[in-house]
Order: structure tokens, then C-alpha cells, then sequence
DNA sequence: CTTTTGATTCGTTATTTGGCGAAGTATAGG
DNA sequence: CCTATACTTCGCCAAATAACGAATCAAAAG
């Protein structure tokens, strides 16, 4: 039970959820996830820390870079989670203009992105 | 979007979770559940409405009790959420108690339950 | 080895949530 | 009718949550 509403309470935020969608098919450095979902770099680290606590993301340290992305081997509860949450959304405006907006943003440049940090 | 994020969170509580699951395949009113949830009348009836709300649960009056079930014809959507955390929670040790527990509340007049209020 | 850069941790603040008891509503019983 | 009963609504409080900026950490780059 603790383990299943602590997955409950890691996708009943909009943010973490696109966040999920948005590494379909896909990994994706912090930098990125932060330019699509426009919030502050240590907003963004606290949301993916609570999705890794739950096991529904992984992450792999590459240089200075953080890429996260769903598990290569999720456990069978996992598995039908992400299919659960997937299924859901497939019809959702939201996600859909994330999905458009991803495609800027992983063919922008890196430094492009890190201005974030300069404002 | 907005229904699934309101969906999550209704199922983010644990109550609110043994609530749903105590409802498979039976109908019970709201003195029951108090009575298996020991909480507050106010407390559950709250949980209640989050759940009706979300559209887990549904409710029938009948002269002075509230019975609640799940939906007779739910949609594709929160038949998939309801079978996924019927399935999530197949092996919970807290819902194998709960369901010991109940028998034991159907089978209990509801005069005996009513001394909650009486407290 | 100092600086820069990408990310995380920490401390604070505003909002939401879950709990309760008191008051209100509606129905049944005396 | 008037009271009791089954719930719900309201108002309040304590705890949890999401957001931020400042400080910190770790890995390149200068």
C-alpha cells in the first residue's frame, strides 16, 4: 500500500506527468526538462527526484549532464503504471503541445538552453 | 489533463484507496465505512465526495442512509483506473485486512454502528 | 588550481490537504 | 410536530506540498 500511494502521489502532479510523457521513446538531459516546463532548476530537480524515488524514472550522469529517462527494466508495477498513465493521456492538448515543443528543444543547442541559468 | 490529475489525487490517499477497494462487488453505506476507516463522520463523508467527484464512486439515498458502489457503468476511463489499482493492490496486506474486517461490519447491525455518533 | 557550468540540496513561503467538532439538512419514528 | 438519526457542510488547525532563490557539489574548461 505505501509503495502504491507513493506512486499515486508521484503522478498526481501535471508537471511530473509531463515529465514522464515527455521521456517516451526518449531520454532527456535536466536542462531540456527544465526549458519545457519552465520552471526553476531546483523545482525541476525536487520533481524528478520524487518520480526516481518512486521508480518511474532512472537517471544516468554523462560529464556535467543528468539524463533521465523510464526504466530500461521497469518492474511489473511500474510497467503497468506508465502504460496506465499513457493510456490516459493519449488524447490530452496538454501533452500534445509538449510533444510539439520537444522537438525544438532536443534539436537546440545546449548553451542555448542554459541562459536559464543566467537570468 | 485536468480529470486525470484530479483522478490521481483522489487515489493518492490511502482511505480514500481502502474505501474503493472495500466497494468491490458490494454496496455500503456510509456508517460502514466510518466504521472501517475510524475516522470522523465529517472525514469520511469529505472522502466521499473526492471520490464521487472523480467519478470512482457513485451514490444512492434510501431513506435516511447513503449507500455508495462503484459506478454501475463507469467509462473506459475509470474502469482502466479502477481495474489498475484493483490490480496494484492484489497483495496489500492492509486491504487483505480490511477485507477480513468487513465481513465482520456487513454482518453488524447498524444500530451497534450508530454509537460512533454517540460518543 | 581557479572558474564556469549543470544539477542538487537547503531554507523559506504560499497553498493544499486531511483531520476534527459544531452546526445544518433531511428523513424516519414517537 | 418534535425528536432522533444519518449524513453533509462549514470553519478551523496542523501537516504536507510546490514553488523559489541562495548556497553547495561535481565535473569540465581555462
Amino acid at each position: 500500500m505505501n509503495k502504491f500511494i507513493e506512486t499515486t502521489k508521484s503522478i498526481s502532479d501535471p508537471n511530473r506527468v509531463r515529465v514522464l510523457l515527455a521521456l517516451q521513446g526518449r531520454e532527456l538531459c535536466v536542462c531540456r526538462i527544465i526549458e519545457l516546463l519552465q520552471l526553476a532548476p531546483s523545482t525541476v530537480s525536487k520533481h524528478l527526484a520524487i518520480l526516481k524515488q518512486a521508480g518511474l524514472i532512472e537517471g544516468r550522469k554523462e560529464g556535467r549532464w543528468m539524463h533521465y529517462r523510464l526504466p530500461d527494466h521497469p518492474s511489473p508495477a511500474t510497467q503497468r503504471t506508465l502504460e496506465w498513465v499513457f493510456d490516459s493521456l493519449e488524447n490530452s492538448a496538454e501533452i500534445a503541445a509538449d510533444k510539439k515543443r520537444i522537438q525544438t528543444i532536443i534539436h537546440t543547442d545546449i548553451t542555448e538552453l542554459t541562459r536559464i541559468y543566467k537570468k
